[in-house]
DNA sequence: GAGCGGATCGAGGGGATGCTTC
DNA sequence: ACGAAGCATCCCCTCGATCCGC
């Protein structure tokens, strides 16, 4: 294992591209620069150190064996693998909210913090002509006529909010599902709105 | 600066692919990744846009007599001969598209992207009345009723979309079939139609 | 842009099927 | 007359946002 150092934006978009649970940085990157763990002894020009900012050691503190980029995100809660994974959702409280609109919200806020940088890849979602999300609501206002855009609480982001309820629930699954959820957990939450 | 572990070989590979002494790791995976430093949260890879990154790989000349019409063209980004002709195409992106339609144009477009030049030859196709391809669309409607034509993502090129899936596998498979590619190769695009 | 929620209905796109043509 | 190839009608489904009820 080599360490290497990267800026913070390419870090996050890195982990964004994760495509399963508990893959490892070098999985991504494989996938992404298409190089397949065969190849690896390909000649290529000599091994030009990756200058100054490559810190050549590993320091032995890095589980090597579950090394997910998300581990390194400080604000990572959980995964949907957490056979605890719903006992985030404080469904008690969801419930007594007032509309399935109401839920939707919180239901969309208690996925983001459990895990943000899941949620930031999830939510990429747009149907014919509406962005159904943002972090700035007047790219939804853009996008629609009136798309009627909330902020989902405790969250960077904004939400579409003109759909029937059916629509809801695809948007929602749509994003456990991105999430990795099991489909089991989907429908709890679905059945929730 | 966040920090991540990559295994050995995988190291050696990005390193290799330094361009100029002094370059960044995060430089590197920029230009490979083809992620700028304004990227947003939610930039996808452009399954298209695959120029720059492919360039470098171009393989020695093939010996055949088509290969050297086409070489001198500075747009060749590969040829169907490369053996890794397949790994241009972001499959995982394209079986994502809702529709067959979708599917249809992000394979032209690939193959657009890949050799335009070739391309552009092989796109000389049509119906008993209708033309397949244009790069205008106003010729496509006047050639066919209810053709419906769309525009082929990132390309100046447009198709004829009202067709079976059949009829959009036999055009596919016609155009890859023109530009050279292995009998294995285009059943492998048309399926992923 | 300020009342909010969301069901209902209309618009539009996808593409199989059936008709036409050769 | 029969089949094959190709065209485009037309049904279905998805999605938007109007509009009504509270």
């Amino acid at each position: 294992m080599k360490t290497i150092e990267i800026e913070e934006d390419l870090y996050l978009y890195i982990a964004g591209q994760t495509k399963h649970i508990g893959e490892s940085a070098s999985d991504i990157l494989r996938r992404l620069l298409e190089v397949d763990a065969s190849i690896q002894e390909s000649a290529e020009p000599e091994p030009v150190d990756l200058n100054s900012q490559a810190v050549d050691d590993v320091p032995p503190e890095q589980p090597t064996q579950e090394s997910s980029v998300y581990e390194n995100l400080e604000d990572v809660v959980t995964t949907p693998q957490d056979p605890d994974f719903l006992s985030y959702f404080n469904f008690e409280l969801i419930g007594n909210a007032g509309s399935s609109t109401k839920r939707f919200l919180s239901l969309l806020a208690s996925l983001y913090t459990v895990n943000n940088a899941m949620f930031a890849k999830a939510c990429v979602i747009k149907g014919s002509k509406r962005e159904y999300f943002s972090q700035d609501k007047d790219s939804l206002l853009a996008s629609g006529k009136t798309s009627k855009p909330q902020a989902i609480p405790d969250t960077p982001y904004w939400v579409i909010t003109n759909t029937n309820t059916a629509r809801k629930r695809h948007i929602l699954q749509h994003v456990a599902s991105e999430m990795g959820l099991q489909e089991s957990q989907i429908e709890r939450l679905c059945e929730a709105i």
